[in-house]
DNA sequence: AGGACTTATGCTCGCATCGAGCATTACTGC
DNA sequence: GCAGTAATGCTCGATGCGAGCATAAGTCCT
């Protein structure tokens, strides 16, 4: 009835990284043969103390993984983000959490994230998708129009700012060059988006992910949520690299890690892949009383 | 009755920010008797079609005010927060504004941020609450427990991070120094607490709001939403500086804006305030598609 | 008019950081 | 022994940033 009360549901909805053979990975849920869908389930209102513990939950019940970094990230709540949920308005509190797990859980698996995103993944060059297809396509949808071609211009550069991935996802929408834009209009997608589409409003999410985890990388020592307790420093690089989708000079990161007291050295070696055997390296957690913003700071700079 | 499935509200919360007389303001609505309370409204799950304009709305109606840059902040949803919403369990999706207008609207008034938040104010060294109040009480609280000293010195420094408001606004709730700690108790405070208090959480909010905002003057030129079209570079820099809560060398900030391309010279000068007639300078919005992450960078390294 | 005071503006050191590359070491596999 | 691979040490040069000196151009007071 149109006389009662419009209701509001929460769902708290987890984007959960790894990365694993220096690929970025999200956990997914759902039947391989569906379009990819975010681990989430309802708040309920008076179990869960806070968001985050329901969060934990719903994760649970729905992986069986247990998260042990996690951060709010942003909550979406846009009217018809959720065609399935009838009359009622859904919002989404959305959080990263980050695990170092590679083996996917129970009824769920993790999906390469430049996948989604193949735009964003720069570490041998300039993807092929951007200058054969996206540019292009955006240039046209520009036409004169001063705006967008300045917002194409700030999204795509140069130079390339590896933060502005949801910008940029943003824009690829706008532009109808994602599938959910025919999705969101009830429309079949003619498959032929520019990379994989997910379920309602998640990729978006992912995107919001993305950029935060990257921004983040750069003040915060995050990394190491992903990475076994002890790595070599370029196991911790490719980490970083996957992510931060860009290469880095293997010399300087070295230096740079070092010399900020990221990290310290154990004395163990690794050998055995061919090559100089590599001293093992650990997170050194005194740099944060030591450094006002430890991080990668020279990532985007 | 307990079978009534429990329910969701969800509120939009404002923390309006201005600086005017070199101050950083914020907006609050109520009664000058009552603690303040920051301005809110509940979402029309069907009337608004981003949680943005809902926010929007709910400022003009309780304000008068339209506000121009709106981010989202956090959103607030520990059970119990809002002891006045009975059974219902209460959301709030924060978002933080900034404004020009220095003159309160209706209702309404502007309420220095570092009345709340003595501590954070470093333009004339360390504030003496720091140590004459705040250090002494948290070695006091934190004893001989490694994680609680460990705790202290991050928040604390040295190094002193200006970003970590909500840290320490937390420890300082953790160690009981703030009156919210006795209001959530359900007992009358003693009054003794450090800093003016709010009502509900939403000492928080704001907490959050200007450490998030504090950040985010490093990259990006989120400034230039606080002051008028044009201004000189000494204005600048003492919004900048009101904001961050620390003094910056004048040679230097005016290097920086110059040489990063953050501000371009109108030819025009202002005269009348004692000393050399100042150039009247203004944004230039093509910093975005020149630099990657434009701001005040060296604000706090 | 002159001097004190205030603010704007230009410029120059010195240090730390960072990009880029060269060189050497220590393994694996054939 | 030799080729290949990765680790590690070191050195330039460019740039960014902290700190300070010096000068310019106004106001206000006497």
């Amino acid at each position: 009835m149109d006389t009662a009360p419009a209701q509001v549901t929460v769902a708290l909805d987890a984007v959960i990284m790894a990365v694993s053979d220096r690929q970025p990975r999200l956990l997914v849920v759902g039947p391989e043969s569906d379009l990819p869908v975010l681990p989430a389930g309802p708040l309920d209102p008076r179990g869960d103390a806070t968001l985050e513990l329901g969060l934990r939950r719903c994760v649970v019940e729905q992986t069986g993984l247990e998260v042990g970094y996690v951060e709010q990230l942003y909550t979406f709540g846009d009217r018809g983000r959720r065609p399935d949920a009838g009359p009622q308005r859904q919002l989404s509190v959305a959080y990263l959490a980050l695990v170092r797990e590679a083996a996917p859980p129970l009824e769920a698996g993790f999906l390469d994230v430049y996948e989604l995103f193949p735009w964003e993944d720069h570490r041998n060059g300039e993807p092929a998708v951007l200058g054969e297809t996206i540019r292009p396509a955006l240039a046209r949808w520009a036409g004169d129009d001063p705006d967008r071609r300045e917002r194409v211009a700030t999204c795509l550069g140069p130079p390339w700012d590896g933060i502005r991935v949801l910008e940029r996802y943003e824009l690829l929408y706008s532009a109808g060059l994602v599938d959910e834009c025919a999705l969101d209009a009830g429309q079949a997608p003619a498959g032929r988006g520019v990379g994989r589409a997910m379920r309602f409003d998640h990729r978006r999410i992912a995107a919001t992910a993305l950029g935060r985890l990257r921004g983040k990388l750069t003040y915060r020592p995050v990394v190491f949520e992903l990475l076994p307790e002890r790595f070599t420093l370029l196991e911790l690089q490719r980490t970083v690299e996957a992510l931060a989708g860009t290469t880095l000079h293997k010399q300087n990161f070295r230096r740079l890690v070092e010399r900020t007291g990221l990290v310290e050295g154990t004395g163990e070696r690794v050998r055995g892949l061919g090559g100089r055997p590599a001293e093992l390296f650990r997170y050194r957690p005194a740099v944060l009383t030591e450094r006002p913003r430890p991080g990668v700071t020279p990532l985007y700079r």
